[in-house]
DNA sequence: GTTTATGCAAAGGCTTTGCATTTCA
DNA sequence: TGAAATGCAAAGCCTTTGCATAAAC
């Protein structure tokens, strides 16, 4: 799917999501969807904040905390707590589903994905009667980068 | 096993390992560590610091911050990230392998176990090179009883 | 006797909140 | 026009840090 069409049709959902809670559909609101949607990989508020501060569109601090809640309720966003405190963010879709490996070494978080992972949700419903929304696997270790530079860590 | 046992046990890895790594054994890091192993499930800082401070062993929030860093370090605690931006904890040892099931109702947390994980985990190795030291598993949803009460969430 | 750990309080970092101003509907 | 969103700054919460005091070795 190319750029201009996945932004068009984030863009319609996000509007569809806004009417229907009956909230406004402000620009800054529009300019920080694009924005987390013109970028790959994953993001913190501040470098959100810095991206657009510096480009074309400066919002505030407050603002960005506020359109992530929203951009999450609607699910265009995914939010993930890896080492520290602060929440990490990636856009949710055109990004099929996967999940991260942490480098205890380096911190560098990479992708992967298996199927597996899908027959254990199943079994959690099944057995445990629990409703799933979504999951997030996150294997810890040393990447082979960090297995390659230093023996032993 | 028996909780005294369990007990000695712990206490028997903590002071090898403080002795390995040259650090003194004080009375404080022994008491944090017995007050962990004396309770299930999952704790935050604040909640370890009232026990202690109402049963029997003032320590400060500092030290306690401190000797978690230590108790991790050796494998006797785990730490986790759920929702919100605090770290819980939970001790490792008699404790089987569980993953966490966290409702977004609720915001309970429970635990099951798959063995369909491990292989996810041999398979990252074999796949991507990746060292796995340990994983956390954490499916986001409804629980049973969330759905009990009310029938649209 | 040294060196490390503790405890307290202050500082830090990320996030939330309060309120005046602006803007969408 | 009226209600909601923005922006700024202040406050909150969890965590880390600095430093004097205490304790382990």
């Amino acid at each position: 799917m190319a750029v201009v069409e996945q932004n068009q049709n984030v863009q319609r959902i996000f509007t569809e999501y806004l009417e229907s809670k009956g909230h406004r559909k402000t620009p800054e609101r529009f300019a920080i969807l694009s924005e987390v949607y013109a970028h790959d990989g994953h993001f913190d508020i501040e470098r959100l904040y810095g991206r657009m501060k510096t480009k074309k569109y400066r919002v505030s601090r407050a603002t960005l905390y506020n359109t992530m809640e929203l951009l999450l309720d609607c699910e265009l966003v995914r939010r993930h707590r890896f080492t520290d405190t602060r929440s990490w963010f990636e856009k949710a879709h055109a990004y099929r589903q996967h999940d991260h490996l942490i480098c205890e070494q380096c911190g560098s978080v990479s992708e992967f994905c298996d199927p597996r992972i899908q027959q254990i949700r199943n079994t959690v419903t099944e057995v445990m009667g629990f409703r799933v929304h979504h999951h997030a696997l996150h294997i810890h270790g040393t990447c082979a980068a960090c297995q390659a530079n230093r023996k032993e860590p």
